[in-house]
DNA sequence: GGACGAATTGTTAGCGGTAACGGTGGCTCG
DNA sequence: CGAGCCACCGTTACCGCTAACAATTCGTCC
């Protein structure tokens, strides 16, 4: 038997999926993809055929034919290893799903040059967009050589819509307003917060629904004592640290995120402070160490995966209009968050039950 | 002036960089792959096109021409987040080079059934090979599933040389006993293990190594204490307290990875007992745990990335040869591991000095 | 009933590379 | 000195899919 023409491997082509259902190829990939002006009989006999078949697109011919992006760029700088892991599970589906290619590239160190330096990098390679994860989002340097180099960029977990880019995020005011009515309902009415690191304005945003919480509930706000922290384990012992050594330390600690809601954990552990029972320590974002540690935090969830396939999907589409010429308006995607109730959370010492109906655990 | 033909985006290809050499495309294709049989002056002449043109190849239509592999299959199983993002990383990287895309497939469940399904799932997929981080890297059902599919396979950190299948690795029991060395030169005489999950022989490795550097410096291996873990940090927790409740407790703790270590830094801190003046614990991973918990831990790191990479270009090796007819043989890399010193582990106290030299801190 | 626009489908020509094979030219060897 | 072989390079024909356009069908309206 003669081989057909050249090595044929035994995959399924659109060809076979055409002659199976009568159609042509070109019938076939319309279905394939959207299905825009298919009548609905004949959409059914190719889906048919494709289930028939087992067949399952190239994603390589595909995107060489629709001279699609291939390359995406993805410049990471040291977010926790828990968030980049579920950032790139959800931008890796993506990525498969529009058969493209992610780019990683480190960015160590925070120096306005050496962000600048990082950047260049993917100019040289050929990169036709990038995706910034946090904190890299909103560093401006890495914005303005994107800038010139023409390279449009998505933007994500950013506190506040962009000005000249995609983004997409969770509602962070709204989210840390939510956690903050938690520890009120439980009864807490001396609550501490951590603030996160200046420069992402998400930190804003999650100081913000703070204290529009506090002041829906007809609180002062002044009366809650505020450190300021800058997202990392450290730093999140200095504030916790200054916190408790208050004259009048809170029942409650807020920290803006897991890493030093954990710090203060440890700093209350290391007092000889029980917690839940002596003082309740919450935190942002949900990351891994939130069950590694003990006991497990209560916190906010953000949907990190979806996240990243939200931003690559949209920056796709960007990468699309650009190059069909129209020009799309720059859109933003707001996702849900969720409150995740685990043990570092109780009603204040002292109290004879909480205040609020309990919810259930997680 | 006329479009070229279709869409031309400004994509410098072979066809331009043979112009510009004055050669055909093929020898351009020669040069950048491998470039056999290329004359040397027309290698060079090829590669200052490519230079000047600043030329990089189309990974989508390189596989799709060489009908390379296009799916590669990843199954995890929730390792920890921070060995899972390094071990993407490495991927990326490597899948980028081949052109190839990762699939990702989360394998919940230890249960033999919910293994086979989540490794069916890639077989009904056109998944052509998979690779298989730890724990499942020794998973029987995945291995039964993948080969009654036929679909090759790598495994990941095994603690011994397969039998069937590719493997990469370190060499566990070395790096063991090389930890184990270090706590005894610091002068410990009194070390408690506590061991990995036995369904894994990396965990029989380091057990191995540590008994073997014990018996190396003439010591009674019987005289240590050794406790049973499971890789998590609640067993870690659970064998942590039992070391420290016997009536001699160890000047040191040796736990078989990270998320153990830091457990048992807990449980000695819940106790009053500082680190690492009243006693040391080490681990084993270096994951990010490592780093974000007080005070740092003192481990032995893994190249996690540069393992992800060979497991995937081994692989490649072993589809391309499968392709090709040629049976390759099954082989194996171990790579090397570093131990890392930071601030977990000191002299056993009451020790007037260490009794060998220090190490610098990274 | 025929003209006409919209909806649906087919045809053609590549996307950018590379496998396979065919042609040089130079060198060895009988 | 011609056969034979090898190193080197070009030609051809695709890989699997889809943009652009051509062709066909279909309904609709006067």
């Amino acid at each position: 038997m003669s081989r057909p023409s050249r090595r044929s491997r035994g995959t399924v082509t659109v060809q076979d999926v055409a002659r199976e259902a009568g159609v042509s190829a070109m019938t076939v990939s319309r279905v394939v993809n959207g299905g825009s002006n298919v009548r609905e009989t004949t959409r059914h006999a190719v889906l048919e055929a494709i289930a028939k078949l087992n067949y399952s697109p190239n994603s390589a011919a595909r995107s060489l034919a629709a001279g699609e992006a291939t390359q995406i760029g993805l410049l990471y700088s040291n977010p926790s290893a828990a968030y980049l892991s579920q950032f790139l599970i959800g931008a890796l589906a993506a990525a498969r799903r529009a058969g493209c290619h992610l780019v990683l590239e480190a960015c160590e160190g925070e120096r306005a040059d050496e962000q600048a330096e990082a950047t260049r990098q993917f100019a040289a390679t050929s990169v036709e967009g990038v995706i910034l994860p946090p904190p890299l989002s909103e560093a401006a340097p890495v914005r303005a050589e994107l800038e010139t180099a023409g390279i449009p960029w998505v933007s994500v977990a950013m506190g506040l819509p962009p000005e000249r880019s995609l983004n997409v995020r969770i509602d962070d005011a709204a989210a840390s307003a939510a956690m903050t009515k938690h520890l009120l309902d439980m009864g807490h009415r001396n609550i501490g917060f951590i603030r996160g690191n200046p420069n992402q304005t998400s930190s804003a945003e999650r100081h913000r629904g703070f204290v529009e919480a506090i002041e829906a509930a007809g609180l002062d706000v002044k009366a809650m004592p505020v450190e300021q922290g800058y997202f990392t384990f450290r730093s999140g012992i200095v504030a916790a640290e200054r916190l408790l050594d208050r004259k009048n330390p809170p029942t409650a600690i807020f920290a803006s995120n897991d890493d030093m809601a954990a710090a203060a954990v440890g700093v209350a552990h290391r007092r000889g402070l029980h917690v839940p029972q002596d003082i309740s320590i919450v935190g942002f974002d949900d990351t891994a160490l939130a069950t590694t540690m003990w006991p497990e935090l209560t916190t906010v969830r953000q949907p990190i995966a979806a996240m990243a396939e939200s931003a690559l999907t949209l920056l796709l589409a960007r990468l699309r209009a650009h190059r069909a010429g129209t020009n799309d308006k720059l859109e933003e995607q707001v996702l849900d968050f969720e409150l995740i109730q685990r043990e570092s959370c109780g009603p204040p010492p002292g109290a004879g039950k909480p205040a609020a109906g309990r919810a259930a655990r997680r």
